[in-house]
DNA sequence: GCGACAG
DNA sequence: ATCTTGTCGC
């Protein structure tokens, strides 16, 4: 995992559009379409949640083959950028980022909530946070951003089908689970489409998403949930003078 | 010009 | 993504 890279690539000097695009192009030229990466062992999942003006970006590890929970950690910081499609990098990559660095079990093999190379520009945010921090990763969306499949969308559970832009496939749609939409699953950085999709399909169990993605959006909702928890009490303590008694404590 | 548009 | 109750189908 390369941790000297500009921060610029994440937090830019300016946010006009121009600007914004001449660095996604430039990491878009960076990506491997290839498998390049560790037989996997650990697999990493990420999600963000948003609470105000923070963001809170959470991490799940968990062993590939048991898909057994290894570690779990998340990161809290202020948002600096608004959301804007096909720019989704630029408000959540520092944060996602930040928390990979407090890993002590760095995975082979990053799963992210959102698109990979299946992008107008092929820099989805798997793709721009694989190809800056050079780490393998694979997006896993639940809406297309762009694409559409020749054959129709897939009916039947297990089934997949191609997701093509500019006659070209950039991912699939994947029937995971009955009575739910084809999620849409697609390379990042250093992972082919076909062993994208094989993977995914291996991290599956009993639910739409698969694990990584999966409890990493438990994970940080738990930590949203607390820090809403939190802020109530200090809301309350402020309205009863609870928190100024003398005689009582304040929360802990 | 019009519609689409990850999280 | 976020807000938000009950409710219909796997």
């Amino acid at each position: 995992m390369n941790k000297n890279y500009s921060e610029k690539l994440f937090n830019p000097d300016t946010y006009d559009r121009d600007n914004l695009i001449q660095i996604q192009s430039k990491i878009a030229s960076s990506i491997s379409y290839e498998d390049d990466f560790e037989p996997l062992e650990i697999i990493g999942g990420s999600d963000c949640a948003f609470v105000d003006d923070l963001i809170i970006c959470g991490i799940v590890v968990l062993n590939y083959n048991t898909m057994d929970v290894i570690e779990k950690t998340h990161i809290i910081q202020k948002v600096t950028f608004p959301y804007i499609s096909t720019f989704l990098s630029f408000r959540e990559g520092d944060a996602i980022a930040s928390a990979l660095f407090k890993l002590d079990n760095i995975p082979d093999l990053l799963m992210f909530d959102g698109c990979g190379i299946n992008h107008p520009r092929k820099v989805g945010i798997a793709s721009h946070v694989g190809a800056v921090l050079d780490i393998p990763t694979i997006g896993v969306a639940k809406k297309i951003l762009c694409g559409n499949t020749q054959s129709g969308t897939p009916e039947s559970v297990g089934v997949s089908k191609p997701l093509v832009y500019k006659s070209k496939t950039i991912g699939y749609l994947y029937k995971s689970k009955k009575g739910t939409n084809p999620i849409i699953i697609a390379p990042g950085h250093r992972v082919s489409l076909e062993s994208s999709l094989a993977i995914v399909k291996d991290c599956i169990k009993n639910h739409k998403l698969p694990e990584p993605t999966r409890l990493a959006h438990n994970h940080v909702n738990d930590v949203k949930k607390q820090l809403q928890y939190r802020s109530n009490n200090e809301n309350i303590n402020k309205w009863t003078g609870y928190k100024n008694s003398k005689h009582k404590g304040t929360d802990g």
